[in-house]
DNA sequence: CAGGATCCTAGTCGATACTG
DNA sequence: CAGTATCGACTAGGATCCTG
């Protein structure tokens, strides 16, 4: 098992590595499922739970809710609570939430412009390869 | 039961939507694991299979393969087979491929200048909200 | 050499129900 | 209103063994 052992060892060793990859942590942070959809909601402004939770429809609340707080954790947005009753809480992109904007644009320039041809590839590889 | 079929089709629906936006199809495809490791593996010229496995110190085959289909599939690689014995095989990036490299270096551009602030609002964080 | 097939586990995601 | 807590379904990914 010494042989094993050691392979999981390097494969740790290379996750880890790749966590500290500032291009892979930036990936994963930005290809979340949720995370352009709520950057992209409050771009036009500030935010409260609820209207954020109509704007992002098809978002569990517990999606909603994580994202958030991913997002304020990761200095994208600031939370502010707003101790009324009812409670009021709401969203807004900081500086650097806000400078994300452009490379999401960019990256979106890309795909709209090349990911035709990734769906042509499909369609040739999918024929050739039947069915 | 009628309004739990509905929301899931309504979510469904959604996720549909979402697969359709060339934005997140993009980044759903480059924020693979190793679809950047293997790409910048072969941005210095082709590989073999098992060339590529060393350099992509980490991967599985199972993992490698499968990555390596997907970017057959998408056209970002073309696989050539030479029947010697033992079998060749080699990957080399298409133009579309190559044509994301750019796109790869401005989001590691973007990562290099602001992952530091990420982390920084990571601890301060951590060091609000106690542990 | 370059994979295919199989099994298995850890984490992800959504639905639901409950709370300050 | 703005969440938290819990549960089950699903799946991505790795290990392992086998083949043309």
């Amino acid at each position: 098992m010494t042989a094993t052992a050691r392979r999981e060892q390097a494969r740790e060793e290379y996750n880890a590595n790749l966590r500290e990859c500032p291009g892979h942590e930036l990936l994963s942070v930005i290809s979340d499922k949720w995370f352009t959809l709520v950057v992209s909601a409050l771009a036009d402004g500030p935010m409260r739970y609820n209207e954020l939770g109509r704007t992002v429809a098809g978002a569990s609340q517990r999606m909603l809710t994580q994202t958030l707080r991913r997002l304020e954790r990761d200095g994208f947005v600031t939370r502010t609570v707003t101790p009324t009753v009812p409670i009021r809480v709401d969203y807004e992109l900081t500086d650097l939430g806000r400078q994300i904007v452009p490379l999401q644009r960019s990256i979106k320039a890309w795909a709209e412009q090349h990911i035709p041809e990734v769906h042509a590839a499909r369609e040739r590889y999918s024929e050739s390869e039947g069915e």
